[in-house]
DNA sequence: TAACAGTGCCGTCACTCAAT
DNA sequence: ATTGAGTGACGGCACTGTTA
């Protein structure tokens, strides 16, 4: 199954704001990338222009498959970090609760 | 072992959205 | 209005596990 040794630890300090599908619009860049074939619509002949349009999409199609998938990864470790630490506050409440009961006996 | 179902990856199309 | 990036949907292909 998923969730294996990697990402250890992913909730220690509870960081749930780890998985963002979208936003990484820091390192990409997005205006002036593409310098060379920059307005490609305008200029090439249709046939170059249509693969030039399939090659950066099937690009794109590439990036946005690898980033759900470690998307998906990500929610899968939060999961895991959260089902701890419900089996974890599950147990406490319990003990919680016997130490209660001896004391009102 | 052939036939089939399930799964994952890929390329393409169609569409939306933001930037210009 | 045009352009380019991002993404959902779809179909095709390859691989793997299961069953008769």
């Amino acid at each position: 199954m998923a969730v294996t040794g990697d990402e250890t630890e992913a909730g220690t300090s509870g960081d749930l704001t780890a998985c963002q599908l979208q936003n990484t619009s820091s390192s990409l860049p997005q205006g002036g990338a593409e310098t060379s074939t920059q307005g490609f619509m305008k200029s090439t002949d249709p046939l170059q222009k249509r693969e030039h349009r399939l090659m950066k999409n099937r690009e794109a199609a590439r990036e946005c498959r690898r980033k759900k998938k470690e998307y998906v990864k990500c929610l899968e470790n939060r999961v895991a970090v959260l089902e701890n630490q419900n089996k974890t506050l599950i147990e406490e409440l319990r003990s919680l609760k016997d130490i209660y009961r001896h004391k009102v006996e």
